[in-house]
RNA sequence: GCCCUUGUAGCUCAGUGGAUAGAGCGACCGCCUCCUAAGCGGUAGGCCGCAGGUUCGAUUCCUGCCAGGGGCACCA
């Protein structure tokens, strides 16, 4: 931590140095080149001229303005440091800034912001330059990592409900975001396809017979299987030891007892990917990677954590006692490795899949995209694989956490028989009443078009309802909101869209264009012109902090930016060369637009 | 009891150590001989839970309180 600090104040002078001397010498700082969003220009020329005048690194802080189109607010916190007027450090750091090719205008104003005017002209050549590239100007990661995302996680034998949507919608944002950034992301499943209740669910299958059973599992009928076994096994004891008998043949191997197991998961896991079709998530076959498939590993696992001294009997079970975790009686908390009665938990398992990820897989990003009510079991699980060296820098977890859904009464979301919903019931509601509106407002598109288009817009309006909150807080889950043609939803999004291919389709024009010389003059292009050119930005801060929210806000914004311009500035009526440099912006707000909501996993049609 | 988390317009939600706290819905008033009105413009609506503290400046950071939600050993 001292040393780290003491190397930074060092080269901060060294910088600070040169700046001065630089400075002094009547040159001006902090010309940069090939980057295009707005911001990190914004922030690498200023903040070279901040550090200029402080003598040390600052973050300039440029916020967007309502005053201009970006202020920079650093010279009011350095005032205190600097012992100097806020007015006059602005000032200074407004003289030797390197922004001419940038601002037309910057100015001090108030207390010491400066407020910073794009020129027209570098909002054309960014935007010629974003034209260009099939990247938008956002470029992939230099060091690209592996990233194993672990997300969805639902239990074999049962159906899937509202419970599983956030994990599995976030968990492909991220796969999708991170993956376009050029990192390697690998996609981990981890169903609940182990454990106790498959004693039961067994003898349930022997009881109704193998082939019926596999009928009722794959029509999708797995909460009636489910519950049926669940009955028998409360109200029947005679079934309870039938049941507990074949837990211990299920772990010991047994062939027969084994393949029925393989029938209810085959089974599962055949549904659940009609689901992930429906859903149009990422998640493929390939990607189930069960509880049972860490069994092998379970013994080494805790082996190796013995060896390393960390674990402890108590109360007959084996714990580890990661640092820093208390119960409610102030004693140490443990985390339970191996059960009294010998068996494994998912504290185990979950060990198991770090171990995996970081030796087998050799991630360095591990995520773990659960519910945060299990915040504290995944914050200890990591202690503990820190504890045993196995989770060390640059490796690092996250745990993903995200809020509950909630039903109109602000309680988790039930049926009226108190049920939880079930994710294909609501799904396909969704897409169903998405096909009603699309019947009424555009009765001249063809059936088979009809049908994707309700897909599209049903599907993405619930992804987006969910990806455009906060994903730490709980949402009320409300179709007629989500559903609703205005406002912040996929639907206005995908209206916008859908008018832009509109526009070239009327015009007998084809995209993506090329290229084209851009003219930045009514309020209305220059506020769409910033607007896409800060898409790099948003895209790059998303991609560390995975709040989805903010690309869902950016985009809405844009989507507002853009029928604004619509409102204001005719496109195919005027003039060249206005026409063909407002059909270009047309087209960078379509492409930005679609890639947005395709790194949201959310399809944009081209008319609905 | 301890820990985590939330409290912002009637409703659903954004927001940031800084200049007048923003959207959408709902309400009210307007706008289609014109590229999709599934749209746009305007008006009304806020002790940012309460009370202290730090700061030149707090809705934002800290402490306490009130209210909701969650977690705290063999389920996941």
């Amino acid at each position: 931590m001292d040393i780290a600090g003491l190397a930074d104040e060092h080269a901060v002078e060294t910088v600070g140095a040169r700046l001065r001397t630089a400075v002094g010498s009547g040159c001006r700082v902090g010309r940069f080149t090939n980057v295009t969003s707005l911001e990190r220009l914004l922030d690498e020329r200023l903040g070279a001229a901040f550090a200029a005048v402080a003598g040390e690194q600052v973050d300039p802080a440029i916020r967007r303005s309502q005053r201009a189109d970006y202020q920079a607010d650093a010279a009011l916190s350095l005032a205190r440091r600097l012992r100097r007027n806020p007015r006059e450090i602005a000032a200074e750091v407004t003289r030797v800034a390197e922004l001419d090719d940038l601002c037309d205008t910057v100015e001090v104003a108030g207390p010491g912001f400066i407020n910073l005017h794009l020129a027209e002209s570098a909002l054309e050549r960014l935007l010629e330059g974003i034209l260009a590239d099939k990247r938008l100007g956002v470029a992939s990661v230099s060091s690209p990592e592996v990233v194993v995302i672990d997300y969805s996680g639902p239990n074999a034998a049962k159906e899937m409900h509202v419970g599983h949507l956030r994990s599995t919608i976030i968990g492909d944002a991220a796969v999708r975001l991170l993956g376009w950034m050029g990192h390697s992301v690998i996609r981990q499943n981890h169903i609940g396809d182990w454990g106790t209740p498959f004693g039961m669910l067994v003898e349930h299958l022997l009881d109704v017979g193998e082939s019926e059973a596999a009928h009722e599992l794959s029509v999708g009928d797995l909460n009636a299987f489910y519950k049926a076994a669940r009955v028998k096994f409360d109200a029947d004891d005679a079934f309870k030891e039938r049941s507990r008998l074949r837990v211990v043949q299920l772990q010991a191997g047994d062939p027969t007892t084994r393949r029925l197991w393989h029938v209810l998961v085959g089974e599962s896991k055949k549904y659940f990917l009609t689901v992930y079709s429906q859903l149009g998530v990422l998640l493929t076959e390939a990607d189930f990677l069960g509880e049972s498939s860490y069994n092998d590993q379970l013994v080494p696992v805790v082996d190796e954590l013995a060896e390393l001294g960390l674990l402890r009997l108590s109360d007959g079970a084996l714990c580890a006692f990661p640092e820093g975790f208390k119960n409610r009686d102030g004693e140490p908390l443990p985390l339970i490795v191996r059960k009294r009665d010998g068996g494994y938990g998912y504290a185990t398992t979950d060990l198991a899949t770090i171990r995996h990820r970081i030796r087998s897989l050799h991630a360095t990003r591990l995520l773990y995209v659960v519910g945060l009510p299990q915040y504290q079991h995944f914050e200890m699980i990591y202690e503990v694989a820190r504890e045993a060296g196995w989770l060390v820098p640059p490796v690092r977890a996250e745990h993903i956490g995200h809020g509950s859904i909630l039903g109109a009464d602000g309680k988790m979301l039930r049926t009226r028989a108190g049920d939880s919903v079930k994710l294909v019931a609501l799904l396909d509601e969704a897409v169903s009443r998405a096909a009603d509106v699309i019947a009424v407002k555009n009765p001249a598109l063809d059936v088979q078009t009809r049908s994707e288009v309700a897909r599209a817009i049903g599907i993405g309006a619930v992804k987006y309802a969910d990806l455009s909150t906060d994903r730490s807080k709980d949402y009320i889950f409300d179709l007629d909101r989500m559903l609703a043609f205005d406002g912040n939803t996929a639907p206005y999004l995908q209206y916008a869209h859908a008018r832009i291919c509109s526009v070239f389709r009327r015009a007998g024009l084809t995209y993506p264009v090329a290229a084209a010389d851009i003219r930045i003059r009514e309020p209305e292009e220059r506020h769409l012109a910033v607007q896409l050119l800060s898409f790099g930005d948003v895209v790059n801060e998303i991609a560390d902090s995975l709040e989805f929210h903010r690309l869902a806000g950016y985009l809405f914004g844009l989507a507002t930016s853009f029928t604004a311009f619509y409102e204001k500035c005719p496109i195919l009526r005027s003039e060249e060369p206005v026409r063909t440099s407002r059909v270009a912006l047309c087209d960078l707000t379509r492409r930005t637009l679609a890639t947005g909501l395709e790194l949201l996993g959310i399809t944009a049609p081209e008319q609905m």
